[in-house]
DNA sequence: CATTCGTGAAGACGAAT
DNA sequence: ATTCGATTTCACGAATG
């Protein structure tokens, strides 16, 4: 990829060469690097287009130096009126009128991508910080796009539509995340990450099956310091209580605490109502009343 | 004392009206 | 828009060890 440019090294006189992996501009001969990001990389979109994931992620917001305008947009008086306040001709309107036009179009245009950028950033290190992998970051950002160009922004926070989409994002690719953990990693509360998000499915028109309880397992169990053998009962539990259809209806996340304090009960492991409680995020009585729910099911209280 | 268990009041939610 | 039914949570006290 490497490209002769015209001018010369400075010091030695030797051609010099772009490396556009680096945006560097170095010497031939004497390796001196002339200057660096001379090449304008653009913002996020690249590990979002080509497929190469390589680690391009980011953690905290890189803040678009572009809040605002600068004042460099134009603005173009409504007034048919030339400097001197004198009217214009018909000719001379019609080319204002065009102007207009296209002042719009690309102030439009400038809005919708900054706040893409905005939204991919965000999307990026709530992702990254729920440990989610690159193909969900992606689907979370065709999401927000589909979202986006379905005019289904205004009223709605750039955060809370980001947050949102990454929630789905990981639920659809069966990895999902409670709504305590998402919520955790964002700027925005529950409350209204549940309007949004309920505001997205529906006007998407999003297909999205309950969460499988047994998809919280790993992490739960790993996250609580509970053996294998604990986790794979667990699994056992819950897949006893699906079959006989005693789930539906009920919090995911909390059939997944539960099964795991009902393992561990079972297989003698030390492990409280209020830790499960707490790293789950599901209160003790939930967890008593699901527990109870699951024992009985596989038959273990008569 | 720590943990578990059970309960009533209250909030949130989806479905039905 | 309101009501209804199921569920979860909170706060509390009792029982258990």
């Amino acid at each position: 990829m490497d490209e002769t440019a015209s001018r010369n090294c400075p010091e030695c006189g030797g051609s010099l060469i772009v490396d556009e992996e680096h945006g560097e501009r170095s010497c031939e001969a004497c390796g001196l690097v002339v200057d660096t990001d001379e090449i304008d990389r653009g913002p996020e979109w690249r590990s979002f287009e080509n497929g190469d994931n390589t680690e391009k992620s980011r953690v905290g917001a890189p803040r678009t130096p572009l809040l605002h305008d600068h004042g460099l947009s134009t603005e173009i008086d409504w007034r048919n009126r030339d400097a001197h306040g004198r009217a214009l001709s018909a000719r001379k309107r019609t080319q204002i009128e065009r102007l207009r036009t296209w002042n719009r179009r690309t102030q439009a245009k400038d809005s919708k991508e900054r706040n893409l950028i905005e939204a991919l950033s965000e999307i990026d290190r709530m992702a990254s910080a729920l440990g989610l992998p690159g193909a969900i970051r992606r689907d979370a950002s065709v999401t927000y796009r589909n979202a986006l160009d379905d005019g289904l922004l205004p009223g709605r926070s750039i955060e809370g539509v980001s947050t949102a989409v990454v929630y789905i994002a990981a639920r659809q690719a069966d990895t999902p995340r409670s709504i305590e953990e998402v919520v955790h990693v964002s700027r925005i509360g529950r409350k209204e990450f549940t309007r949004t998000f309920r505001y997205l499915v529906r006007e998407l028109d999003l297909e999205l099956a309950p969460p499988d309880p047994r998809n919280y397992l790993p992490r739960f169990a790993s996250a609580l310091d509970l053996p294998d053998e604990v986790e794979y009962r667990a699994n056992e539990l819950l897949t006893v209580a699906m079959d006989a259809g005693k789930h539906s209806g009920k919090n995911p996340v909390g059939l997944a605490a539960a099964a795991l304090y009902a393992a561990a009960q079972l297989t003698n492991v030390e492990v409280t109502q209020e830790t499960v409680g707490d790293v789950t995020g599901v209160s003790e009585v939930t967890i008593r009343n699901r527990y109870r729910d699951l024992l009985e099911t596989d038959g273990h209280s008569p």
